[in-house]
Order: C-alpha cells, then structure tokens, then sequence
DNA sequence: TATTATACTGTACATACATTCAGTATTTTT
DNA sequence: AAAAATACTGAATGTATGTACAGTATAATA
C-alpha cells in the first residue's frame, strides 16, 4: 500500500462519510460537490489513484461502483463519528462537524462511549492526552471529582479534571503546569457537562 | 415494522449479500439477474413494498440508491494479544505472556500491528504514554529516527525513542528528564528491534 | 363484492453517471 | 533536464439505471 498524499486522503474520508450517511458510495459529481471540485474528472483522477494505491476498488462501468479496501469492516463494528474540538462551539453530533467516522466495537471501551473527540491543545499533556488524540467520550453528566470531563462554557468546549469544590464550585484542571485552573461558580455561570473520557486512542 | 414476505425477504436478503460482496447495493436489473426476475420492475415493485414496510431507503434517483434500515449488527474483527512489559524479558507471543486479547479490525491502526504492549513505567510520559498504556505494536526492524521502538537490551524490553547517531551509535531517548538516554554502540553491545509504536490505547 | 396487496412480464425513455479527450499548472521523481 | 505524478477545469458521449406505463394473475382485506 503506497502512500497517500493529503488530497487523496480527503476523497477517501469523503466516500466513507458518504457511505457511512447515505448506505451506498457517492459518484464522482457527488464528491466534487462534497469537496468543492468543479470537474467530475477531478474526483476520477483522484478515483484511479487511490485504487492505484490499493485503497478502493471500482468496479468498471457501474455506477457508483466504489468499495472501500479495508479488509476489517464496513459491515463488522458500529462507525463512530470523530469530532473536532474547536475553540468555539459545542461538540455536536450535527453532520458538518463529523470529520471522519472510526469503525470498532460497541464495547471497545469498557463502559461503552459514544463519539470520539479529536484534542486541540496541550492543557492535559500531563495526563497523556497529546494534540489529535481521540478521546473517546461517553455521553453522561453523571461524573465524579477526578474525572476527565468535555466541558462547555458558553461556547468553549474544554478537556479538563472536573472536581466539585462544593456544592456552588466547581472547578475544572488542566494537567499542564502552563495552563491555570478554571473556577466556576454555579450561580452565576453555566456549566455543561458533555460528558466524560472513557478512553483514548492514537494513531501515529 | 410490518410483515415481510417472502419473497421480500429474499429480496431483501440479496441486497445484503450484494453489498457484503462489492460494497454497493444493487441495481433492479442485478436484483433481476440474480432472483431470476425478467423484468427490472419485479425488483422495483419489491423495492417499493421494502420501502414502504420501513426495511430499507429509497433514494429517488440515484442509482443504487438503496439503503438498508438495520442497527443491529456484531462485530467480526480479530483478536490481538496483550503483552505485559515486565522489566527482564522479552515481549514474546508466548501464551503465558499473554494477559488478554482485545477485539479490533486489523486496520485499525494505519499500518497495520501485531499485539498489543500494556506499559510500565512512565518513562516516555512527555510523550503522552502513560502506565498501562497499551502500545499498539508492530513487528518490524525498519525504523527511523525519531519512532518510538519497542527494543530489546539482553533480556531488558524497553519502549523509547530510537536515534541513530552514527553507523555504530544508536541512542534510546525517554520521554521524562527523570531518566536518562541509553547509549548503545552496536559493536559491543547487541539491540535488537522487536518492532515500533504504530498508536496507542487508554482505556479508563 | 370491490379493493388493495402481492407477484410477476415486457417495453420505453429520460437522466444519472462513468469515462474519455483536451488543456493548464505545479510538484516529485528519475 | 525529462518524465511522471499530482491537481485541477471544461466539454462531450455512450450507457447504465431508475422509473413510468401497459398488461396478467392470484391471494388477502374490507
């Protein structure tokens, strides 16, 4: 399997997002619209190289007739959809913030989960959560002190050690020496709780 | 969900085994083809009352637009095994070193990988790997400066960032000032390469 | 008894789609 | 320095394919 260049990577995301949303591959038309090409041979070409490279198959003459080359699943596990992390706005499950889906079992881990995030930033290196990691999080606002929780301020979505304080505070801990701990006082700010980490995955 | 019939079934049926098979649905004539029907409106008549009965989607237009409405599904990937790193001793596949299996696609992580290695010790933590860690490892002696190797010392195993300083120098650099680089030159002492970190697994 | 659903054959047609050809431009490899 | 791969636009074409229309026939409902 040769190596696959950015472009190539992004016509391979778009077909599986596309299968993954629709049942069934897209056409060439459909993932220059999805990718914002302006000629169908665009989305050929593209086509012919990653079958080249062994990563789809196309199958002449039919229309949409594009299988994804990954001898594990497609029919096997449950998707789960990845999710960016952005500085602002919340970590919907809304179509256009889906970047790609992973395919794995329901009970990868161990108490089940539901999408993963992609991690922005480094304010919880110290806890081994690195830049692009997937956390996998479980949605539940049922969370203990000590707990990593994807937390919303407003608009801000944050990865941080929850802790209640007391019943009013709460305070959420980066594990980064650089970053400081944000203090929250329930009666006057709003805090919501996404969920919790339940794991974690890195692909180098 | 109301009542299927037979035939509808078997319908139904044929398109899951079709897509199982290419990885598409298929057209009313393949439906045709392979039910025995003579005409391509048996199969759209059938489309239809699958439709209807909510078994499967229609895409109005889209060629083998035919999408089918099932959630439940099991997973059938491969079992890896879990290696425990214990301080003297080689990370063999041996059954008694064996500590679990866990169930993932062989893709799973980009280039493919061989078992897994839980981690002791919090000798690379900088790099975002913490104790009991579950490096997903594999096979391989081609490594570059800069991947994180598991390598073996004599008996000692041990996971670190290799760099080849000269044809005869190889450097094995933790992820931690608290420890200390381990300098091996290759004529007088033997480093052997069990593989490197191709991702990683946390599971809380 | 009338109506609707099931289960087909057969023809026809508009359009959805794959695919080729002709260009242009940049980057990578040889 | 030449060749090949990458990354596109744009137009054109044949066919693959969905889908409607016209029939025939039997079983299940209302």
């Amino acid at each position: 399997m040769k190596e696959i260049t950015s472009q190539q990577q992004r016509v391979l995301d778009c077909i599986q997002i596309y299968l993954k949303k629709t049942g069934f591959p897209p056409t060439r038309a459909d993932i220059c619209k999805e990718l914002g090409f302006k000629s169908p041979n665009s989305a050929e070409t593209h086509l012919r190289a990653l079958e080249k490279k062994g990563f789809i198959s196309i199958e002449s003459g039919a229309s949409r007739g594009i299988s994804v080359n990954n001898q594990n699943n497609s029919f096997g596990g449950d998707d789960y959809p990845v999710i960016g992390l952005v500085a602002a706005g919340s970590p919907t499950l809304a179509e256009e913030n889906i970047e790609r889906t992973i395919n794995c079992p329901k009970s990868f881990f161990e108490s089940g989960f539901d999408y993963f995030l992609k991690v922005r930033g480094l304010s919880m290196k110290d806890a081994g959560i690195m830049e692009d990691d997937l956390i996998a999080v479980k949605k539940t606002t049922d969370v203990k002190n000590g707990d990593i929780v994807i937390a919303r301020l407003d608009d801000e979505v944050t990865v941080k050690f929850f802790n209640r304080k007391s019943s009013n505070i709460v305070e959420l801990e980066p594990a980064n020496e650089d970053f400081e701990n944000i203090v929250i006082n329930l009666e006057s700010e709003q805090l919501h709780i996404e969920g919790k980490s339940v794991g974690l995955l890195r692909r180098n």
